[in-house]
DNA sequence: GTCTATAACACGATAGAC
DNA sequence: GTCTATCGTGTTATAGAC
């Protein structure tokens, strides 16, 4: 048996690193063009890899697709979990306002989604999931999601104690729906929609969620429903 | 000049309405597979039309996807005009209520989307539309939907006179995404995500017309934000 | 107005050299 | 781990017979 050559330790992270390009290559291109529309192709050159590299590096398109998701939408998630429990430390024994609790849910998807290169890319993908439900993509973000959307639920089902938590459910959604409406329609691809009020347009972070944590609180405050 | 054989008006009306039938075909392809991924192949097949029918009646693919939205988007739109119609003459001098106005934006589409077979693919359509912006789909919606939006706007301008009509707009745009985000959710194919809550899956149009109003009606009360 | 046939090209996946 | 080459299949669009 011949010894084989010392290996050396990789120091061109280039090499390592291939993968990583690929997923940013993707979240772009999927953005851009859609999961089916988006080739291969166009994503590994983005990326300066050869087109062979994703069938090596993930098995697949949609395993692909899969980690894209996975790996863009943890971050987010964590950052609004890290909020959540921000603002559950400061406040006393009756729990976090409303308002706090809605801007700890919105924040974090508001401002990625405006001054990171790939926030507008992440909101659209969570629209596509939305428009094609796919098998891969639903379970993709559900895994990702619903530990948040439980956690977000029991607190608000705490500081909005005059609905039942069926009520809270409903509203949570609306509220969810608003804030990604908003974000899509101030993405630049789709200013035409939003071309009836420029000064929504050209609005900033700040403004965008204060007027989001006021509509909603305004609609949890609402009367609990009849029956 | 011989004299053309006297025309024969046409009985046979499956010629005249392959068109038809292919704008239905195309309808329900491009809300389950997308407007790229959706081939021309599939939708003759279902339309019962051969293949190169699309290019004989509509000129491309981009053309029967804009005629697909011209035609589908204008049923909602008319529904939803003419019940702004409606409450505008039931109401006394100062105008509808708030509640009556949202109602009359959000049952068209709630309905819709529900008991018609053609429903849930034109919410879906609509999602697309955001999720993936290009030129064709966007300018097609937006010159269905911009009258729309800028007659109820100016209703609800009037019922909510402690708010700017910039912050109306704002508000207008959440109540949208409200009711886009819940009908989504409400889709089978999208089922996972509403798993939170058995009860929201099973409501019937009634209930999800009146969490919508109240939630709604809920955000416009909220006092003006400062400045 | 409907059909068949085909042109011209893009796609994902993989085998095999390096 | 990276590359080239290729297989098999899909696509839109169109030309031309009926």
């Amino acid at each position: 048996m011949t010894a084989k050559p010392a290996r050396i330790p990789r120091l061109e992270s280039s090499a390592l690193e291939t993968p990583n390009r690929i997923l940013a290559a993707a979240l772009a291109t999927f953005a851009e063009r859609g999961f089916h529309a988006a080739s291969l192709k166009e994503i590994t050159e983005r990326a300066g890899a050869n087109i062979a590299a994703v069938n090596y590096h993930f098995r697949s398109k949609d395993e692909l697709i899969r980690q894209v998701l996975d790996r863009f939408l943890g971050a987010i998630n964590s950052e609004r979990l890290a909020a959540l429990d921000g603002c559950e430390a400061e406040a006393g024994a009756d729990g976090p306002t409303l308002e706090a609790l809605i801007e700890a849910l919105i924040r974090p998807m508001v401002s990625l989604s405006r001054d990171q290169h790939d926030g507008r890319a992440i909101v659209r993908l969570l629209l596509q999931v939305r428009a094609l439900p796919r098998g891969v993509t639903n379970n993709a973000v559900a895994q990702q999601f619903d530990p948040v959307h439980a956690r977000f639920i029991n607190a608000l089902n705490r500081a909005a104690p005059w609905l039942h938590r069926e009520e809270v459910v409903w509203r949570y959604d609306f509220a969810r729906g608003a804030m990604m409406h908003i974000l899509s329609d101030l993405d630049p691809g789709m200013r035409r929609l939003a071309d009836l009020s420029p000064s929504i347009t050209a609005a900033d972070d700040e403004t965008i969620i204060r007027q989001l944590v006021a509509f909603i609180a305004g609609g949890f405050r609402a009367p609990a429903t009849p029956r």
